[in-house]
Order: C-alpha cells, then sequence, then structure tokens
RNA sequence: GUGCCUGUAGUUUAGCUGGAUAGAAUGGCAGGCUACGAACUUGCAGAUCGGGGGUUCGAAUCCCUCCAGGCACACCA
C-alpha cells in the first residue's frame, strides 16, 4: 500500500532540511476532513528558523515541489500546511491491497517473529469465574490476536491460581465439612461455600489459620491426602471453566498453573543466595529493594513455604528458558502494580538475558466494581460470567424474535449468540483498559448506539447489500472515480487508516483503539448507506458502490475477530 | 501516612509524545422507512476539560499544589 505521509515527508525534508523519519511524526491529522488528508504544524520550527509559524508555512507551501507524487495540493492556513492526496490514489492503494489479502488485510511482518508471551485470564481453580475475570481474559486474547496479526510468535499461557493458602483452607474445610455437601452437583458453588465458610472461622479463630497455612506446607510437600483433594478441585474447576471458554471462544497454548512452578521454586531461592542480596528479616527471606523505592519482595515465608512471588520467578526463569521471550505480557488488574514492579526488578538477579528482563511487562487494567462496591468470592457477592452471557444471549433472542420472527430456530440461536457475546466482549473493550468499570446490567445490554450489535448489524447490512446486488464486482472494472465524492471518501480513509489502527493497539496494548475505529467504521459506512442508493441503474455507479459495501465488510469482519467478536450473516 | 492510578456534557466516554472551532454515544427535543435491513440515520440543545497556580506564541494534554474516588503497601493471590 502506497504510504502517503513518506511521500510527503518526503518533499518537505528537502525544502525543510529536516529529517524524513522526523517529520514523519509531525505529521497529523487535520481538525476537519474539508482542510485536507494530512497536515503539519509548522510552530515547532518557528524558534530554530527564526521566523514567524504563518510565515514558514507561507513559504514551504510555496517552495514545496511535489510532481511526481500522489499529492494533489498543499495549502497553508495559518501556521498549517495542509496536504491533499488525489482521491483517486488514496482510493486505488487500499482496494488494491483488500483485493489482494481479503481477510489478511492488516498483516504485516513488522513483529519479525518475535516471540511474545500473554499470559491472561489466569483463575483461580475452586472459585467462581465471575466478571472480575472477564477483562483479562478479553483484553489478553485481543492482544494475542494483535499481536499474531502483525507477524510476532504469539504464545497465550493460562497461568492458573491453584496454589497457595487458599487450599489450605479448602483442604481443611472439606475436611470438616464435606459431609454436609454434595460436592457433584454444582462442584464451583460448593467449594465456593466451603472457601466463604472457612474464611469466617479463620477470621474468629486464628488456629484454624495456622492449620490451614500447615495443609498448605503439606500439600508443597506432597502429602496423598492433601494432593488428591487438591487435584480434584482442580479438574472440577477446569470443567466449568472450560464452559466459559468454549462460548468465548478463547484458546491457550498453554495452561500452566502456579503449582507448575511449584518445584522449580528451590532453583529461584538459590540463585537468588547466591547473589547474597536474600536476607533475613523477622524470620522471612526477603530481597531488599529499598534502593529502588520499594518495600521488599518476600520469597520465603517464616515457616519455609514459598509465596506467589517465588512461583512467578520461577514462572519467568522457566518462560525465558523456554521460550527466550522478546516480550512477556502480563494481562492482570492494576491491583497488582507494586507485585509486577517488585518481581520485574528481582527478575534482574536471576540470570535471565537482558532481552527477557526488558521484555517484561504488566498489562494493567481496571477494576469492576459493582454498584453496591467491590466484588468479593468471600463476601459471596460476584457476578458470574456464564450468568451474564446467557442473560445477554437471552435477550438478544427476545429482539430477535419481534424483529425477525421468519428466522429458523437454528439461525436465531446462533445469532442470538454471536451477537450476545459480542455484546457482553464489545462492552468490556470500548473503553482504556485502565479505566475502572461500575457493572451494570442496563450499560452491558444495551444494544443500540456505540456498542457490539452496532457494529455487527452494520456488517449484516452489508451483507445484505451484496446478496441483492448478486455479484461482486471485479476490482478491475471498478471505476474509482465514483468513491471520491465525500460519503465514500470517508470509508476509503478509514479502510486506508487500519493497518496503522493495528499497529497503535499493538504499541500501546489497547485493543479499545480496534473498537473505536470498528465504531467509526461502522458509522462511516452507514452513513454512506443512508445517504447514497447503491444498487442503481447505473452499472458503473452500482459497481463502485457495491465493491466499496465489499471491502467494508471484510474490514469490518476482520476487525471484529481481533476483538473476538463474531459477524452473524443476518440478524 | 507513603506510593501508583483515575477525574472531560445528566450518564458512558474519545482526544493526553502540547497545536486549528474539545469529537462521539446515551438520555432529552425535532425530522427521516411504498428505496439496498429503522438494532439505522439527519439536525437541535447540552462541556467553567475536578479547583488553583505555573511553563509556553499556544495547555484537556507538560510541571507544582490542593480536592474527590480507587488500588497497593511482608508471611493471601
Amino acid at each position: 500500500m502506497k504510504n502517503f505521509k513518506e511521500q510527503i515527508a518526503k518533499c518537505l525534508s528537502k525544502v525543510a532540511n529536516i529529517n524524513e523519519q522526523e517529520l514523519i511524526t509531525f505529521i497529523e491529522k487535520p481538525k476537519s476532513p474539508e482542510l485536507g488528508d494530512y497536515a503539519l504544524p509548522c510552530f515547532r520550527f518557528s524558534k530554530e528558523i527564526g521566523k514567524a509559524p504563518n510565515d514558514i508555512a507561507e513559504a514551504w507551501s510555496k517552495e514545496l515541489n511535489f510532481q511526481g507524487t500522489d499529492i494533489e495540493s498543499v495549502t497553508n492556513t495559518g501556521a498549517y500546511l495542509n496536504f491533499k492526496i488525489y482521491k483517486q490514489a488514496m482510493a486505488e492503494t487500499v482496494l488494491e491491497e483488500i483485493e489482494a489479502k481479503k481477510d489478511r488485510f492488516g498483516e504485516s511482518n513488522i513483529g519479525k517473529n518475535q516471540t511474545v508471551l500473554v499470559e491472561y485470564s489466569s483463575p483461580n481453580i475452586a472459585k467462581p469465574f465471575h466478571i472480575g475475570h472477564l477483562r483479562t481474559t478479553l483484553i489478553g486474547r485481543a492482544l494475542y490476536n494483535i499481536y499474531k496479526k502483525l507477524g510476532y510468535n504469539t504464545i497465550g499461557i493460562n497461568h492458573l491460581g491453584d496454589y497457595g493458602t487458599q487450599f489450605g483452607k479448602m483442604i481443611e474445610g472439606y475436611k470438616r465439612w464435606q459431609n454436609e455437601y454434595n460436592i457433584e452437583e454444582d462442584p464451583i458453588q460448593v467449594l465456593t461455600d466451603i472457601y466463604v465458610r472457612i474464611n469466617a472461622l479463620c477470621k474468629e479463630d486464628e488456629s484454624v489459620l495456622d492449620e490451614c497455612r500447615e495443609n498448605f506446607k503439606k500439600l508443597e510437600q506432597g502429602d496423598k491426602y492433601c494432593v488428591d483433594l487438591w487435584e480434584k478441585f482442580r479438574d472440577l474447576s477446569l470443567k466449568e471453566f472450560d464452559k466459559i471458554y468454549s462460548l468465548l471462544d478463547i484458546h491457550f497454548d498453554s495452561i500452566k498453573g502456579e503449582a507448575f512452578y511449584a518445584d522449580k521454586t528451590d532453583e529461584v531461592i538459590d540463585i537468588l543466595n547466591k547473589t547474597g542480596k536474600l536476607v533475613e528479616s523477622e524470620g522471612a527471606r526477603i530481597i531488599d529493594l529499598e534502593d529502588k523505592n520499594m518495600p521488599p519482595c518476600m520469597v520465603c515465608k517464616s515457616n519455609g513455604s514459598t509465596i506467589y512471588a517465588t512461583r512467578d520467578l520461577a514462572a519467568i526463569l522457566y518462560r525465558a528458558r523456554t521460550y527466550n521471550f522478546d516480550k512477556c505480557l502480563y494481562v492482570v488488574a492494576y491491583e497488582q502494580n507494586l507485585h509486577f514492579k517488585q518481581i520485574f526488578e528481582v527478575a534482574k538477579l536471576l540470570g535471565i538475558s537482558e532481552k527477557c528482563q526488558k521484555g517484561l511487562e504488566h498489562i494493567s487494567y481496571g477494576m469492576v466494581h459493582l454498584k453496591t462496591g467491590k466484588m468479593s468470592t468471600r463476601e459471596g457477592n460476584v457476578i458470574k460470567v456464564e450468568e451474564l452471557l446467557k442473560e445477554s444471549i437471552s435477550r438478544v433472542r427476545k429482539i430477535i424474535e419481534e424483529k425477525n420472527p421468519e428466522l429458523t430456530e437454528e439461525e436465531k440461536d446462533d445469532i442470538a449468540t454471536k451477537v450476545g457475546i459480542g455484546a457482553v466482549i464489545y462492552n468490556d473493550l470500548s473503553g482504556s483498559r485502565i479505566k475502572d468499570e461500575v457493572f451494570d446490567w442496563d450499560t452491558v445490554l444495551n444494544f443500540n448506539g456505540e456498542t457490539g450489535p452496532y457494529i455487527q448489524y452494520t456488517y449484516v447490512r452489508t451483507k445484505s447489500v451484496l446478496k441483492k446486488a448478486e455479484n461482486i464486482p471485479n476490482f478491475k472494472d471498478i471505476d474509482i472515480e465514483c468513491l471520491t465524492e465525500k460519503d465514500a471518501y470517508e470509508v476509503i480513509k478509514l479502510l486506508y487508516s487500519y493497518t496503522d489502527i493495528i499497529e497503535s493497539a499493538a504499541e500501546k496494548n489497547e485493543p479499545s483503539i480496534i473498537s473505536r475505529f470498528l465504531i467509526d467504521l461502522a458509522k462511516a459506512y452507514s452513513s454512506f448507506y443512508n445517504e447514497n442508493k447503491i444498487i442503481v441503474d447505473d452499472k458503473k455507479v452500482r459497481d463502485a458502490r457495491v465493491y466499496l459495501t465489499y471491502v467494508t465488510s471484510i474490514v469490518l469482519n476482520n476487525g471484529a475477530n481481533l476483538l473476538g467478536i463474531k459477524m452473524p450473516e443476518k440478524m
């Protein structure tokens, strides 16, 4: 695809005497499309050149020689240089690219096959999969897809919370009260009930908490009773999680819990010991991080057992050796900011390569609160993902029943699933990941405006048009001139920006950039659609408009798939 | 107490490596289906960009300070 920014920078660098690459970063999008396709504010050059910005813009606009390029015109308004690209050139290059790549449009090899690990989802076993786990699962999956699209060797990891004192607690509770429950009936619910109950007991009786810690220590040492129970809890939980993963179509290349690293912590402690930085403090063993302005990182508890940080360090060591990764992204809520800062610092002592050290990155995201406050499994006030998805699907099902009763039952079920889940996914990925979310049923289950169903609806409409048009014209036969009027050209420009959008989403690890783009594209197409009849008698015009509809459908589907949203053909 | 994050129309938000008139959506009001799907679209009203200082030709954006909310701060993960 032609790079117009480069063309502009090339011409400019001759008159401005500034490096081309630097100029590219200064080029921006004008406030309004009437001004042009690209703009260069000239304020920043004022000091160096010693002239007023307006004069610079005026002078450059006159001196600029853009013969033989795709630049149609350069005008200066105030201190801005505004560039217009020949509309045909823009349309031609983007349509050509989509025609050639089809569903693979947007792919690139800027990743150079570098290895990116994405750790996401990572639920705690024996606890319900609630809406707090949804964000990591969806953000992680989106990042996984985005990096893959850019030519990275991407590996998705589900780092299950399947270890720690909590299982000491579970074991203690199960030991005490197993006869009161039927675990086969609703395993997670029973385990949650036991968990809530044992926590309450620990609170009022410190000695029970000590029992629990002892259980975990036994589990670590391979005590049969404890290990058998732990395995039972784990298997039952995974079965439950798989239901959700299959609904959301989430996949992992590696599912390894913390437990996997249990026998790998000795080496970590060994390595840290040799650095001389592992010191004793109040009976525990810690790495002091005072010089980094952080509280110490505990590696061994005073009873000798390991802690979360120890296993995370073991995981870093293991992953560095196994994958020699270029990036290792942890999609985990911001409440763990300090934890990751600490272990990334301690990881520098593990003897892993500098590349791996630098590749560690915490992708933190905001917490989900309920209107009544924070969710807590212990308090029992959580919204389960399964419940949310079912509700969403059933609401969509009702709407389909009203709007499209003639569809078959299978079609209705299929569409309701795609749209219901799409709405939930979009809702979670629509805003910046760092912001907190107050969960509200009415917001999630709203299907109008900037929502997943809006994007899906627009796609369905393109499909409907294409069906009516009967055949998609040949690219060679398209008269590009027909796509240069305002509404069509807005769509073209958005399509052109898609590759930049994906790169920017990866650079910022921000899937919402894709979400925004999809809304913009859907909106631009909808405006075009409402203002222009597509299936008209004039074959030249019809073919061009049908073709634009066709490429829009490709890119809408392409972008939605990055987010994990599936497109129905009807709805 | 210390550190980190967030604060933009009634509500949800984009813009945050400083740049043109702060874009949207939702809700409110007024229009548009005998055209290709109205889960749509066109328009109107609605913003002291949390407050106050500062830097700059120029600040929602950078710095300082205060306020409000969230999170974290050693034997949980």
